[in-house]
Parts: structure tokens; sequence; C-alpha cells
DNA sequence: TGAATACAGTTTGTATACAAATGAATAAAT
DNA sequence: ATTTATTCATTTGTATACAAACTGTATTCA
């Protein structure tokens, strides 16, 4: 019944990260860790090399593990590719779904429903990184997968400040409706259309990158990103 | 002067599995490699979990790592998203490129060149990617870059039939000109021509594919089709 | 005979001790 | 006073011993 040790730690810092508990750029301290954990530093570090690998980590020669960054050309380089991966990622999904998946995919609107009557906004916005999750593993394509995860956790993160501060109002609801009708066209095999509401969702969340605020304190104007192309 | 054991242990085993004398699913043994390169396990299990995280190896709990399967399922997912991947590189290569990366870029198109001339099938096929390769660092974009690196791999792979046997004649040429205008569209920045062009060359890519024709019902390792000598 | 199980050998995973590298603080020099 | 060396404490990287898990073979029992 014990869980695996290396799953929890992995699966704790994914959360932090996530939830930007801990910051981009942050230092993570391995002997610490590694004690917090009851895990010793070889399997430690093999967890933060996976993690590295897979884009919540960051690491140099020599030098200490951080959280992977969140830069001003990072965010440059996040809107040109967006766009493309989301939208074919639900097409291969409405493609290649099954029907236990969207199964799957309805308990996970159900809780990001619940999540988004709840005050609470980490659980937001988990509970709607999950969902997109879900659409990435119905696609089921192992060469688009990398990027999209990439993709999602920064996505993830920028979305913080708006999953916090707004209450379950227009642009929420609005976002729930996109969810399901995304399970609607997924389910129905409409490639399609499934396509457009990734690009319509997409054109949604734009907004909510607008309120985001740079942890670093980089003082640059994030609307010249968001007016920006679209691809 | 001594180069550093790892990136030389890290290199070889891309090279082995790029040119197919690691066949895919091919098991790797920890301790003659540590053996062979003179390195402990643990720097070693390293190297592993890095290229099973960029898609040279594979790796499962408790079981011995591999190289990469091939199979059938593989391709068909290839086949879904390597097109606009391709095209997305090569536009944003077009987009972000720099003047010293052109240049990187010519002088890596000339060893093509001279590759092809040669009958060494390895030499061409790995300058192929190399180039390829360049033309993503210049896209510049982190998202984009492990689904399209992930592809080049297997790309790569699958193409070496190809470049093993064909004379420099027809295709070959024409995939060489593909460089050529390929170079001219970035240098010129010549986003949309970049773009197409990509789609163009795949399109050639795709006879390549043809050559290998696997029986569609097996879900099979590609690799006992693929190696024909010993070693 | 055949299935299930127990055992042994091999391989993978983890802990820990030690080596190498880095960065900060101090001392020396211009 | 600023720059350049030097030292030392801390952190990262590697080697190795040991523990856990898997695989194949042999043995037992129906």
């Amino acid at each position: 019944m014990t869980k695996d040790k290396k799953q929890q730690l992995s699966e704790a810092i994914q959360h932090n990260v996530l939830t930007l508990q801990w910051a981009p750029g942050q230092d993570l301290d391995e002997s610490s860790l590694s004690l917090q954990f009851g895990l010793s530093r070889t399997p430690l570090r093999e967890v933060f090399r996976d993690l590295a690998g897979q884009g919540f980590l960051s690491q140099k020669q020599h030098r200490n593990t951080r959280v992977a960054e969140l830069s001003h050309q990072t965010l440059r380089e996040f809107f040109q590719a967006a766009p493309m991966i989301y939208s074919a990622i639900m097409r291969l999904a409405a493609e290649n779904r099954t029907i236990a998946q969207v199964q799957q995919l309805e308990v996970i609107q159900d809780d990001f429903e619940q999540a988004l009557a709840s005050a609470d906004g980490q659980a937001r916005s988990l509970a709607n990184h999950r969902f997109h999750k879900q659409t990435a593993l119905m696609a089921n394509n192992r060469y688009l997968l990398p990027s999209f995860e990439r993709l999602l956790i920064d996505h993830t993160r920028i979305g913080q400040t708006f999953f916090r501060t707004a209450g379950p109002d227009q642009p929420m609801s609005e976002a729930s409706d996109h969810h399901r009708q995304m399970i609607a066209a997924i389910s129905a095999g409409e490639v399609a259309r499934a396509g457009d509401l990734a690009i319509e969702h997409w054109n949604l969340s734009r907004a909510q990158f607008a309120q985001f605020v740079m942890p670093q304190s980089l003082d640059v104007n994030l609307g010249q990103w968001i007016q920006g192309e679209p691809s």
C-alpha cells in the first residue's frame, strides 16, 4: 500500500512548480529534499533529471537544479507554438479517442466545474491542467506529446494568477463551456470542429495572460506578445 | 585535452541509434558499457535517462534500458505529426535566424553534398540529420524543439535504408536542391516560402518511406526488417 | 504430463563515502 | 581603491557496496 517514494517526490515537485508555490528560477536543495522524502540523493537526482527533461526544472553542469524559468523570451516562443500544437492535439484527440477516454474526460470536467465553484485558485488551475492533459493522452501521439506538455506546464503557471483572482463569472464559465463543446466534438469524432474549438479556447486564454505579472518583475508589456500573431 | 566521458558516451549512443548499428528495441547492458567507457554505473544511468527523455532510448521500471522501438503504430503517429512540425520549424527558422547560423548551415550543407558524393550511407544520413538539426536550432523555440528532435531521430533511422542503397542520382540531388532552396529562403527571411519548402521536402521523403513496406497487420519491431548486417 | 512454486543467478535500484568543482570571503598586489 | 590570487566551505558529480526485483530453471505435487 505504500506508494512509490520517487513517484511521490515527482508529483510533489510537479505540484509545486505548476501552482507557483515554487517560483520560476527558484533553487532546489538536494540534501534537504532527500531528507524530507526519505530518499538518498541518487534516486532524487534521477527524478530531477526526468523532470528537467519534461520542462518542469532546468539543469546546468555543476550548478544546482532550479525551477524552469519563465522569461519574456520564453513567452514569445510560447505564443509562436501554442495555437498550432493545441489545435493539432485536439484534432488528433477527436480522431483517436476511445469511449473509455471520453468518459474519463467527462469525469475530469465534472471536477473542473466543481473547482470553479470553489474559491480555490490552485484547485481550479490544476483541474484545468488535468483536462487538457487528458486530451493529450487521447491524441495518442508520442511525437507531439513532449511539446504539448511543455506548453501546458507554462500555460498553467501563467494562468495561476487568473484562476486565483477571478470569481466564477463570465470568462470562467465560458472556458467551462468550451470544455463541454470540446468533449462533444471529440466524442463525435468531429476533427475540424475540435481543432477550431482549440483555437477559440486559446483566444480566450490570451486575456488571462494579460493579467500575469512576471515573478522576476521584468517590466515587460505582455500586450505586445498577446496582440501579436496567430500562425 | 580529455573530453567529457559522459558527453562521449552520449554521442556514441546517439550515433549507434541513428545509424541502426543498434537495432530498435535492442537491449543495452549497463555493466559492459560502463566498463567500455570507463564510467561507473551512476553517471552512465544518468546518460541513459537523458537519452530516454529525448527519444533515443526507452526505459521501464525494473527492466533493462533499450533502443527506442519503431513499431507500425509509431509510424502512424509519425505521419500524423511530421509535416506540421517540420513546416513550423522551417518558418520559425526563417523568422529568427542569425547571420552566423546561416553561415553554419551552409557549411553543414557542403558536408552533406560531399557525403552524397561518397558511397557511405551512414555519413550521408548523419549529414542530413545535422542539416535539419541546425534548422531547428535556428527556429529557436524551446517548445517545438523536443517534438522535432523526436521526429528527426526516427526520420533518420527510417531513412537509413534509402541513403545506404541509393546512388547520388535523381532523388538524392533533389533533396540537396531542396536544402539549397531552404537556405536561400531562411536567409532572406521568406517565412511562407520556407514553410512550403518543408512540405515539399517532406513529400520527397515520403517516397523513401515507401521503400519500407511493412506487414500492416503486425505490430512488430521494424528493427528486424531493417538490420542487414551482423556485429 | 503439466501446472505451480521455489530457488538461484543476474540485473536494476538505492545508500553512502569520496572526489571534483564552484563561489564567497579574505589576503595580496598594483 | 580596485583588481587579482588564494583559501575554504558548500555543493555537485562519481564510484562502489549493498538491497530489491526480475528471469529462467529445476523441483514438487496433483
